[in-house]
DNA sequence: CTGAAAGCGCTTACAG
DNA sequence: CTGAAAGCGCTTACAG
């Protein structure tokens, strides 16, 4: 049923090298035989096959995003900025959604790398070991990061420690003592980063620290970045310190289950999240801003630029995070 | 650089055919010989590339699905379910983002079926008319429809005309008069429907029915599916309406830029949203769920029934959306 | 259990 | 401007 290139080329009595060349852009055909192939190749439905093409001509057109979990708020704008400039490219894009844990984990990012099924790879909130960083490094093909960076790889960043510092101090400088983190998976990351933050601003400010100031929610589903994650924190929080300050957020969508959480509670205390999510703005929550769409669009073209040009220096960006106050912490600055 | 099968071949000693036999599972190779060549592939790190095997066996285990917008709530949602269902089954995803308009649009949609870059097709949110729709449907690949259906094709969708009506007809039930509808682009396929349901509840409660209660936001950046769309229709309503009763909202995320409209203006009339998406529960608001998870996941099962077993029967699969009351439409019913 | 060989559907120098 | 032919990296009957 479905025709390839040597069917149009029989029927419009041309080579199949001709056909090739219509489908590829080529100058060299004439106007004449370009319409005979077209027209030939209209009536049957034909377009040449992706792999076959990508067989050939080495080529793919193609860059994959790697991702640890699909459907966050995070990975969606991120994923947004990235079609921005794909679009505009005419690459498509192929996402691999890791599933693993553990070393299997790693196997899968590294078995995506091997098949070569996309000439350049986003890994998007992929961390690995040190070690396993430095395998990856072996293999000829482009990556760029997001959300992570390691030596001797392009990436694009934002700054956690930086961020969570920026949000833990405002409040300590207004006046605010007892100021509490509502943080997700511990193991992450990014909260290692944003903990890292939230105690420095303790020491800079000269107060002592406090680790039972830090509770996380009752699940790790999604590292612990769900609406529940934040509500249950919340709810925590207010058993072992009734007498909280203030809190900041590990996230956006965490300040609003912890919003709800301090509603059900009947208590009222400043909130400051973390991403600036779309919602946020209009939710009045103060928030750490990440450009997500931005750091998208960025690490797209980063990553074309690394596979336009291996010898490139590698380039590893680091955004600043932005503190953005609104209505969550009225009238503390 | 990048070693095939011929490389490792030649370096364990073996015929290229064992080489590929090793890395599909067969069992007709001794164990000797798999270990053999599995040592020599792991240090050269060596693994089949996913396009020569496509093109040789004609599988390649990819879906793709085929989306309008990338970054909006409901799409992500339905993606969530889809990759729970792919990785249980080994598939890839890749995604098709159709950014063209009008007859662009049909062009790109037709031109990635063509491609033949996946075994099947997910079409989501994929809107297009009767004349369109046949000539896919002479193309011999799988599609499923996502939010929509067509005669002969696969479908997992909602009942969008029933939705609107249920939200509407609480509202008059209740005994509020003067309803108005917060809309999106109203030349968009669910828009329609939505209308369609809204006016239906008019005219089964006896009311008459006054289009001016539709109103629409200050953009179509997304369709108009967003805060910002619904924060101006809010206004717009405000305007026109001063003393509207209660709201229908066409989409959740609209619904959050109205909730700010109102509090803004200083208004507090019952609201109900649709969709149901994760944050609508935290924060309070009444909405018409629809399952989007349940639609991603079941429509991958669909598909993939589909391309194991061409002649089956069509199945589409309409879903009754639900109603969900909460705080913004406390009292009412 | 293993190998030689044909074939998948394209692209691309090389000639003319 | 056009064609014949080799090659891309695999899989898979067919033999043995």
């Amino acid at each position: 049923m479905a025709s390839t290139i040597y069917d149009i080329a029989a029927k419009a009595g041309v080579s199949i090298a001709t056909v090739s060349r219509v489908f590829n852009q080529s100058t060299n055909v004439s106007q004449k035989t370009r319409n005979k192939v077209l027209k030939v190749a209209e009536s049957v439905g034909y377009h040449p096959q992706a792999y076959a093409q990508g067989l050939a001509s080495k080529k793919l057109n193609t860059i994959m995003a790697v991702v640890p979990i699909i459907s966050n708020y995070f990975f969606m704008e991120i994923l947004g900025g990235i079609q921005d400039k794909l679009t505009k490219l005419g690459y498509d894009l192929s996402i691999f959604n890791v599933t693993g844990a553990g070393d299997v984990f790693f196997e899968q990012v590294e078995h995506v790398i091997r098949r070569r099924a996309a000439e350049g790879y986003l890994f998007i909130s992929i961390h690995l070991h040190p070690d396993q960083w430095d395998k990856l490094q072996k293999y000829p093909v482009s990556i760029t990061l997001v959300d992570e960076f390691y030596e001797g790889f392009d990436s694009v960043s934002v700054d956690n420690v930086q961020g969570a510092y920026t949000a833990t101090k405002t409040f300590l400088d207004a006046g605010y003592k007892k100021v509490g983190m509502i943080s997700a998976l511990e193991t992450s990351k990014p909260i290692k980063d944003r903990i890292k933050g939230y105690k420095l601003a303790f020491e800079d400010s000269g107060h002592i620290f406090d680790s039972s100031l830090i509770i996380s929610g009752d699940t790790d589903y999604r590292d612990g970045f769900t609406e529940r994650g934040g509500y249950t924190a919340m709810q925590r929080m207010n058993k072992v310190h009734p007498t909280l300050d203030a809190c900041f957020c590990s996230s956006d969508i965490q300040a609003v289950g912890a919003l709800k959480a301090m509603e059900d509670l009947d208590i009222s205390i400043p909130l400051i999240g973390y991403d600036d999510i779309e919602i946020s703005e209009y939710i009045g929550l103060s928030t750490v801003r990440q450009p997500m769409r931005d750091m998208g669009y960025i690490a797209t073209q980063t990553l074309i630029e690394r596979m336009n040009n291996e010898e490139k220096a590698i380039s590893q960006t680091m955004y600043s995070p932005k503190l953005i106050l609104r209505k969550s912490t009225n009238g503390i600055v």
